[in-house]
DNA sequence: TCGTTTCTTTGATTTATATCATTATTCTAT
DNA sequence: ATAGAATAATGATATAAATCAAAGAAACGA
């Protein structure tokens, strides 16, 4: 599982994540003197929910799943990332665990890089500290959102918010490739997989949508767009 | 509104608050230099969502409702609060924005610390650092929890966790006084008041719970638990 | 104290969504 | 290639919870 991969390539790909570019050359050299690179085949858990945070991960490429795992059958996905992610929470702080796990939706290279080593930067570069707690803080916003959307909007504007989120944020393309599965999407918008296929066949027929294949090409932005606002 | 309030009251209120352990006394005094006391009468609101954070507010005395506002016609309660509690939130380190609004549900008692000293002793005392994040953190933490019960919990296990919850975290006594209304209950909750109303009685004729007034009474805490748990 | 407003309860009905069941399709490993 | 497993589509049915409606109780202001 483990790939050679060469120092400055991991280098770059840290310094495109805002609180990295705080850090100067000889910071940089004492985080890079320690980690290792990793590569996930998809489906591998890249950090379990519970477990200790052992390492400081950083996704380089590929894309995840941040999953919230359920005592039910069916989880709950909070989002898809694409690099570069950190893969840190609140838990950091806390009680030093993942509260969600992370999950290869492809395959996956990702840097592990030494905890005491953040926790060092953290004491001694002010900058770099506010800009790793504004890395956090946005994901909580995030959240925020993520609550409002699952519990006050219907199927359709949940499915059309999260092929939106897919197609602007994630692929920034159209068509796209559709990563998910009818049970990732139906866990990505806390509803069943027979609904999904349900609404996403509405969508096709109302010509707001084509699929083909794993191929998805949103055609009607504005209605989706509204759909997903007032659904 | 304002109300005169002796400093020691507020410092001593203030160490309840683990981040500010961390502080030494000439800390603490700076902290103190430039703050001011105001009381708010229940319904008043603290923080407003979308409104730019002007300072650091400290809950002192009085229960508040952390409410996600919505484009639609129900609000959300994320939490109820009692002191001490520092109305921070992400979006201190983000947007400085609050992404939620605070409500008073009583007569609250507050203190007004000014945010550049915060940031302040933020870049110069790495422990309170810690701990202010720490604060933040155990707050998205619970996040990942109200996710999952809002999204898989029917609605006899969103109430019996919703008393629970006032019942061990908030009162710490039993009986006690049930300050949310039926439709605060409902956002909470997730649901409409009517079906509030339901829920309870079915709860009260089953003997889980007794209700007399505005006094709840939990009786069968197994029951309620497993309740809270399967639902 | 009265009148008005808000809050609460309860029943009847509707609706959104889940569940169940079946068949079709695609993927995967041998 | 082929069997077996996962994935997807779709119809029929069930059900949890919302909505609508109406009346009763409590809180509040003048």
């Amino acid at each position: 599982m483990t790939q050679p991969q060469t120092p400055d390539s991991c280098l770059h790909c840290l310094q495109k994540c805002d609180a990295f570019q705080a850090l100067n050359h000889s910071e940089m050299e004492i985080l890079h003197e320690a980690k290792y690179d990793t590569t996930y085949r998809t489906g591998e858990v890249i950090a379990k929910q519970g477990a200790p945070i052992s390492h400081l991960v950083s996704l380089n490429a590929g894309l995840v799943k941040v999953v919230l795992e359920t005592s039910g059958e069916q989880d709950i996905i909070i989002s898809i990332e694409k690099p570069v992610f950190i893969l840190t929470g609140p838990g950091l702080f806390v009680d030093n665990r993942y509260h969600f796990s992370v999950i290869a939706l492809s395959e996956c290279h990702t840097c592990y890089l030494e905890i005491q080593q953040l926790h060092r930067l953290m004491d001694t570069n002010p900058d770099f500290a506010k800009r790793f707690y504004k890395n956090i803080g946005e994901r909580a916003i995030m959240l925020y959102n993520r609550i409002r959307s699952l519990n006050q909007k219907n199927m359709a504007g949940r499915i059309s918010e999260a092929l939106l989120i897919l197609q602007k944020t994630i692929f920034e393309a159209n068509p796209f490739e559709l990563i998910l599965t009818r049970q990732e999407l139906a866990e990505f918008t806390s509803m069943t997989k027979e609904s999904v296929s349900r609404i996403l066949k509405e969508f096709k027929e109302e010509g707001l949508i084509k699929i083909e294949d794993r191929q998805v090409e949103i055609i009607d932005f504005e209605k989706m767009n509204s759909i997903s606002r007032k659904g």
